[in-house]
DNA sequence: TGCCTGATGTTCT
DNA sequence: GAACATCAGGCAC
């Protein structure tokens, strides 16, 4: 396996500095033989020294990804119906991750709409919403981010002024850590 | 606008 | 048996 440079950069960036940095990147998703688009703009950092972290426990076959490689995907199920994804960063054998909270379409819109049956910015404002609409299930767990059919395009790392820190969403624990980052004023942010 | 709840599977205690 | 990195729909205000 050979690693491409952005995967080596995402290795060396904490699960903080590599939320921010994942922020203005792009997603290309091939569906129904189309390739969807679209841009990153929230995201939160999760690693092990953070209890809100799956991998706060320690390695198990559930985190055994978060663990590996930077550059691969990370999905999780939840709540019974929903699936997330995250960005696996850091070294190998320390578990940090970027969860991709809300994504910005911007080629072959029309597709994640079939998927989610919604329009403008319920089509992906959400973790599970953004699973949903680029068919992201725990398939594509483990998944090296730099292969078909879904990979991770690296852009310019966004500006201070324009990234706006918060405390993370929905979670119970470590809720005083400024650990969710969005693109100021983009719409496809989540609420609250 | 905002609270409440149902849906529903996997992991952990 | 409880908690959960969620969402959508219903109903009160």
């Amino acid at each position: 396996m050979t690693m491409k440079d952005w995967q080596s950069e995402l290795e060396s960036l904490s699960a903080v500095e590599a939320a921010r940095r994942l922020l203005g990147c792009e997603l290309e998703r091939e569906l129904d033989g189309h390739k969807v688009r679209v841009r990153i703009v929230e995201t939160e950092a999760y690693d092990q020294t953070d209890a809100a972290s799956h991998s706060f426990n320690g390695q198990t076959p559930r985190t055994d990804v978060m663990f590996g490689h930077a550059g691969h995907l990370y999905v999780y199920f939840t709540y019974g119906m929903h699936y997330c994804c995250n960005v696996v960063v850091g070294e190998p054998g320390y578990g940090a991750a970027a969860l991709l909270r809300a994504v910005e379409p911007i080629e072959n819109e029309a597709i994640m709409q079939r998927r989610r049956q919604k329009s403008g910015t319920e089509l992906s404002n959400g973790p599970a919403k953004l699973c949903q609409a680029l068919d992201i299930d725990k398939r594509m767990n483990g998944h090296d981010l730099s292969q078909s059919p879904l990979q991770l395009i690296m852009r310019p790392t966004l500006a201070q002024a324009d990234i706006v820190v918060t405390q993370r969403i929905g979670i119970s624990r470590e809720k005083e850590r400024l650990w969710r980052f969005y693109i100021r004023g983009n719409s496809y942010v989540s609420k609250k």
